[in-house]
RNA sequence: GGGGGUGUAGCUCAGUUGGUUAGAGCGCUGGCCUGUCACGCCAGAGGCCGCGGGUUCGAGUCCCGUCACUCCCGCCA
């Protein structure tokens, strides 16, 4: 199935003008935010080349130079840990291309997984709808809504304002917070064992407790309800919520509130919990594009402002603007996302050195640092570079989920470990000390005593 | 770095409150049957119960430690 779907994708890209162009391997450090992974240079001691994290800024300077419809079925390296959709060394359908916009792309994309899907699965994918970045956050939650379920959040701060319930008007009143209701249909058959599951549930993502209020008599008012916080809220508060979540008899719903991000990630994935674990999928396959994300995201320690998608997106306004407020800048960048998935991203990227430079202030990179790491790049954008934009995909997460697979390790022929090892081969390895020396490397920790052992005869 | 799950035959798994020779299905070996083709019947081989320690008259089962795999949080788009 694998080998048929690369196969399918490359004759839809090879019959649309792309040309198949290999990136090196060994290279430089890439911008996205992950590890890398490093290999000593024998040739220049003490420097390192950097496994690509992408072919990111290989397949921008193809754009620079003229071939302006680039693809590769590329291998990508990220020292992080594993997780069932990701290992540190996966398949990316990669593309690029010169003077199409982001519709244009997105089609050219959307085209290519329709047909792959109506010919090895010969399911027709509804028209993907669009989304933007706000909206999927505030009525999911989460940058990738799994639409096969419908239940959304509901916000209602406004409403518990002035509730003498510490829980909910404190965050209520916190404009970096957020309260909202979570309707579940037929929840109010949940036994006190299981809400106390999902309370734990929501736990894990940081929130203190997980409020619910069961719907058994509609009818009845205050009555017909059933919550251990009904006694902290005055009875037209109770009704305004249960107006506004469109409650009826036989629900139940559930509260967050604390800070946003915690809320959206808690209840976010609650959503999607209970939406399994009560068989609430309303169709099989439900993609859509989410676009219109930030160009930068805070960090919540040190405030610094790091890219969203990658340094070389380009926002939706002028330069001028995007220093001017850079945290309410927009990006021209897509992700495209499958029950809940994100199957592949990409963006329209800056063409202009301007742009670029205000970026790299933006976030805080100095113009000397910014000409080491990209100066390549940079020359190339200033000896004019067309408009020019692109995306990636997940090979192997796309085959996962074609495959109806429950891990990505599934779908490779020999995936690594969860610590990132191969139990075929054995690697990750040691080395012998006349490797060490002609590399320039003197290990910190000798290695422990039976594979020691092993040093100066292991062919 | 943190939390959860799992580890029993080649494979997938069962093993009740601790109790005698640790079981099933599939696979494998041998035989029988056969108009078979995901055959049927009979017989058989195959298990340091992940590893180390402890409790106990007695541990696959309980306790401690350790290793591996796995899911999740962190991390990573």
């Amino acid at each position: 199935m694998r080998s048929r779907i690369a196969s399918s994708i490359r004759n839809y890209l090879d019959d649309n003008g792309f040309l198949d162009i290999e990136t090196p391997i060994l290279t430089r450090a890439t911008p996205e935010g992950a590890r890398d992974y490093l290999v000593p240079s024998r040739t220049h001691p003490g420097q390192f080349f950097a496994l690509p994290q992408s072919p990111q800024l290989f397949k921008q300077l193809l754009m620079v130079s003229g071939l302006d419809r680039y693809y590769q079925i590329a291998k990508c390296f990220r020292d992080e840990d594993l997780r069932a959709d990701r290992q540190p060394e996966f398949t990316q359908i990669d593309i690029e291309t010169s003077f199409l916009d982001e519709d244009q792309i997105m089609d050219i994309s959307e085209t290519m997984i329709r047909g792959a899907f109506k010919e090895h699965l010969d399911v027709d994918l509804p028209e993907f709808p669009r989304m933007t970045h706000k909206e999927a956050i505030y009525r999911y939650g989460i940058d990738r809504p799994d639409l096969r379920i419908s239940m959304q959040l509901v916000d209602i701060a406004d409403l518990m304002k002035e509730v003498e319930f510490k829980v909910f008007n404190a965050p209520a009143n916190d404009p970096a917070s957020r309260v909202v209701v979570l309707k579940v249909d037929g929840g109010s058959e949940l036994s006190r064992k299981q809400i106390d599951e999902y309370t734990d549930f929501v736990g894990i993502y940081g929130a203190k407790g997980l409020a619910w209020v069961k719907v058994n008599d509609i009818d009845a008012g205050i009555e017909g309800l059933q919550s251990p916080i009904l006694k902290f809220m005055p009875d037209d508060v109770v009704a305004s919520v249960l107006e506004r979540a469109e409650a009826k008899s036989g629900d139940i719903l559930f509260f967050g509130a604390d800070k946003a991000g915690i809320v959206n990630e808690a209840i976010g994935a609650l959503r999607v919990k209970l939406g399994e674990d009560l068989d609430m999928l309303e169709c099989e396959w439900a993609p859509l594009w989410v676009v219109d994300f930030p160009m930068f995201e805070q960090d919540e320690k040190d405030g610094s402002l790091t890219s969203v998608h990658h340094p070389f997106t380009a926002p939706s306004c002028t330069p001028e603007e995007l220093e001017a407020a850079p945290a309410a800048a927009l990006s021209r960048a897509y992700d495209m996302v499958l029950n809940g998935t994100e199957l592949g991203g990409g963006s329209i990227r800056i063409n202009k050195p301007e742009m670029q430079q205000a970026v790299f202030r933006v976030l805080g990179i100095e113009a000397e640092e910014a000409e080491e790491k990209f100066g390549f790049l940079l020359n190339g954008l200033r000896y004019g570079c067309p408009p020019h934009g692109g995306i990636a995909f997940g090979l192997d997460r796309l085959v996962m989920m074609m495959t109806g697979s429950q891990s990505i390790r599934d779908v490779i022929a020999f995936p690594k470990t969860q610590s990132a090892s191969c139990l075929l081969t054995d690697a990750p390895g040691t080395v012998n000390n006349k490797q060490l020396r002609e590399l320039n490397i003197r290990l910190r920790e000798q290695p422990k005593a039976e594979s020691a052992e092993s040093d100066g005869g292991s062919e």
